[in-house]
DNA sequence: GGACCAGTCTCAGGGCAGAT
DNA sequence: ATCTGCCCTGAGACTGGTCC
């Protein structure tokens, strides 16, 4: 976290550290009040008082900026002002946003053609000196593809957390702190061997699994611009910013191809979802339910099971067949 | 019990600067 | 010239609490 300035970085940072032993990551809310507290020196402010002034400056919408931005940055400062309030401060506390939010994204999800051109493409990456990722993309995709993981999931892996033997992954402090077992296919297992044998010849344990050559962990940046080459190699074009195919899509990819194969050889679709919703680390099967309507019109077997089971995911839409 | 919503976390993507 | 890291914004993913 970047040292916090101007009047109120001691609050700051006091406020920071409470939501950080509440059991919050607050990484990238610590960001947002670092750039607060760069705004709050453009004021001429003797106290830290945050004032009504202060507090609707810094949350107006910017030109251009768009809602969701506008209540990222917003959201902490309000909690900020939540906790000053309860420290006997005198405090504003901003409204929060009453715009509704649209969840109408539809990820895009992967034909198993498109699946082999992408690892096809990975495996032609030429070798290098200076780079590990040559190496690592083909694996890292594959292991996003094959067990369904979150990029981050992913370049945080120690060779600690990969049984090789087993063929079992341990993700630990995911997404809200959650810790899971993923089992790999043998298949996965056995790339994941021969990569091991490339690539960490002298490694400690405490090594990343996809490392750079520094021993640093590869970043979700490096990957990302490396699977932009290789969509483009694969001829799957891209629909430019926030139009994907994305990283991402791979995990939504793998849940809809795992439940597709799940529903093929007559697998209760009931017993099936928990099952999906484990392995991926989701808290709730409603959560796996979301990826899964928003996908199921691609896969018509998995919209008739679940509309069998569970039809109240599906919603009915009208058609009017004089259209 | 389900819908709704606030809050938190994560990924995508552009731009730029420094390193290789 | 290419790669990489960082900053920042945009937006989706996900959880958990509240209300009806």
């Amino acid at each position: 976290m970047k040292a916090l300035i101007g009047t109120f970085a001691a609050l700051l940072s006091e406020f920071v550290a409470h939501k950080i032993s509440l059991g919050f990551k607050y990484e990238n809310e610590a960001d947002e009040l670092y750039r607060f507290s760069k705004f709050t020196t453009t004021f001429e402010l003797a106290e830290p008082i945050l004032t009504k002034e202060l507090v609707q400056a810094w949350c107006a919408m910017r030109p251009g900026e768009g809602a969701s931005n506008n209540r990222r940055r917003a959201y902490p400062v309000r909690q900020f002002g939540i906790y000053l309030t309860s420290l006997g401060h005198d405090a504003f506390i901003a409204s929060p946003d009453a715009r509704a939010r649209s969840y109408t994204f539809i990820p895009y999800i992967f034909t198993t053609s498109e699946v082999e051109r992408i690892f096809a493409n990975s495996d032609q990456l030429c070798p290098s000196r200076f780079s590990t990722l040559p190496l690592v993309m083909p694996v890292i995709l594959r292991l996003l593809y094959g067990c369904g993981l979150r990029i981050s999931e992913a370049v945080h892996l120690q060779n600690k957390h990969v049984d090789l033997q087993n063929g079992i992954l341990e993700i630990k402090n995911s997404k809200f702190g959650k810790d899971r077992l993923v089992a790999m296919s043998e298949s996965m297992s056995q790339i994941c061997r021969l990569y091991y044998q490339m690539l960490h010849k002298h490694s400690t344990l405490d090594d990343y699994f996809f490392m750079k050559a520094d021993r640093k962990p590869i970043t979700p940046d490096n990957v990302y611009r490396r699977f932009r080459e290789i969509l483009w190699e694969s001829g799957i074009s891209h629909g430019g910013k926030g139009n994907g195919p994305r990283v991402h899509d791979l995990r939504h990819t793998f849940a809809v191809h795992a439940l597709s194969r799940a529903v093929n050889k007559g697998t209760d679709v009931y017993c099936a979802l928990p099952i999906l919703s484990t392995y991926l680390g989701h808290a709730s099967v409603a959560a796996t339910e979301h990826y899964v309507r928003l996908t199921a019109d691609a896969f018509p077997d998995i919209r008739a099971a679940l509309e069998q089971y569970c039809g109240h995911v599906i919603p009915e839409v009208k058609w009017d067949e004089t259209n």
